[in-house]
DNA sequence: CATGAATGAGCCTTCATTCAT
DNA sequence: TATGAATGAAGGCTCATTCAT
């Protein structure tokens, strides 16, 4: 691919993780083009319809959260703290609203995306050790499944009253939560 | 008001409730008029916009969680086991999906709808009676402010993997919540 | 249906028939809605897409056809100049525009159509009966099939030239085809 | 020129024949970039815009009719065997599918083309030519005027039923159409 | 009043044409 | 010179809203 071209498809990738975590993934296509400083042909070019650029953004997301996944357990030493570390990132992330992409049940055309089910394997599996290692060395409740805190991977709130930013709160609130899965 | 109209206005009001509740707050007006069995005029002559009907389905919404706030707090005898049932109630009901009718700040022509925001401040008092009181008492943790506690009340996950429901990612989610509230 | 829907649907009809053989069945779809006098919202409610309303066009011209071919044979008394009466008119009409409503195989869409379906029969059959009694009648040459016939009604030429109309030409045209049918 | 523009642009040419008879002259240029194997922008280093493109087929086909009547002329002898080849010739090229560049008055930016003028003239002439002698030789019916007969060229129909081919439903007409040309 | 028909603005997508590589 | 990337205008279709019946 040419260098200009591959350029344009990582401002267009960019646009459309910004856009999708702002907006949501129902955002005009004009509006991820505009954002990505490009026209809607080259957009279209690149992800010939809606379901691959989302396809593309969420391979982005999840290979990223599987990548900060291995870094906060390596650096973290214990899996309590490194799974602490990756629930925030992800309410960081807002990955909710990429959730149709997370969940192959969500959206029909994403079911079978390789790509996809290759970093959503990736990333369950990463959770799923975290959390049994998690358990195994005492620091996270037993009584939860690894299903459990993958969900908390997509927690949302959707209320950001008074000066506070939506950071913030989804922030107090995971705090709150990470509280909840921590073992007495 | 004749009474074939207020009727018309009741089953407008339910439908959208369901409606927004399942397919969200900017499901096409088509969709509601039909699940209410009238025609998309007879929505319109009721709600001349979609905010009205937001901010009327909100009101419902608001108005029915603070009347069973109340229900709960003379049921339960204690704080802490009424906020529990509330913000279960709250869950089931989906309210993340109403978020903009109970956030003045999401959409900019609700913010000043004047029976809005008193249903919103009776809703915001009791959660605050609830949270001082559960304190007090002793049961809730100390740290956490009313406004964390509010929040809560749109918690969402967007993941419904295998078998399991919405109904039934949430509740679990919440319980892991309610866990990270209570005092130690 | 209302009055004044089914004017409109009426006046879409028309005006379809009258693009579609001046410009073809690809031509925009605004076009045929100018021509009705409504707007394009009109012509989606009434056919929601491309294919239905050529399937209603296709359906007019053959079933006008069919009337016509029927009426010829009662009028003219031998199968021969009835046969070259709905020739003749089959040519005037523009058939070959719309022949992607009459042949099956052109629009894929359009193959299994139970009313075209219907009315290409009705045609058919007529066309085939024609032919049968004006070959035994000694009119028409004996060599040729009921097919061959059923093609000349989508008979086209394409040039116009000098002051000549379309019209003109296509009828010179038959004129010289129509010799070339008649027995010897 | 150099010898590899010239041999794309003759690969361009030939693609352009090819593709313009299946699908007709508003096919996108893409198709015939494709079919020639050149990229879109030697297609239009070559023919600067559609016009020209189809000017230049237009013409490829007029000279090789051209050719190929006058050496129908020099090899059947006579006038009316000639001018039947030359018409069964056009029908198999599906000349119809070219008319825009036959016909003047069909597209506008053709008009005036010098090239396509005055192959048009050479073809008419041609075609002039065998009618009068074709006439004169006592074969050909006496009231078709040339004009009649170079309609002819442009002869389509728009069914092809059953296992027949266009081809063959062409050819088929196209000897209806001889013998209704063929004097008594 | 209730209905659903009509309207047109808006988003989706394709493709002719230009231009950087 | 060849390529194919970028652009935006144009046409398809949907849906919020208005209005005739």
């Amino acid at each position: 691919m040419r260098a200009d071209a591959q350029s344009n498809r990582d401002q267009i990738l960019a646009a459309a993780q910004v856009v999708f975590r702002e907006l949501g993934v129902d955002v005009p296509m004009k509006a991820i083009a505009d954002r990505a400083g490009v026209g809607v042909g080259t957009l279209y070019r690149r992800f010939p319809d809606r379901e691959s650029l989302i396809s593309a953004a969420g391979y982005e997301y999840l290979s990223g959260l599987a990548e900060s996944a291995e870094t906060a357990r390596r650096e973290e030493g214990a899996a309590w703290p490194a799974l602490c570390r990756f629930l925030r990132e992800c309410a960081g992330l807002r990955l909710g609203a990429m959730a149709s992409a997370l969940e192959p049940n969500l959206h029909d055309e994403l079911r079978g995306d390789p790509n996809l089910t290759a970093v959503r394997a990736r990333v369950a599996d990463l959770v799923a050790r975290m959390t049994a290692q998690a358990q195994a060395e005492g620091d996270l409740r037993a009584d939860v499944t690894a299903e459990d805190v993958a969900h908390l991977m997509t927690l949302q709130v959707y209320a950001h009253p008074k000066g506070q930013t939506y950071a913030e709160a989804i922030a107090r609130t995971m705090e709150i939560v990470l509280d909840g899965l921590r073992a007495r």
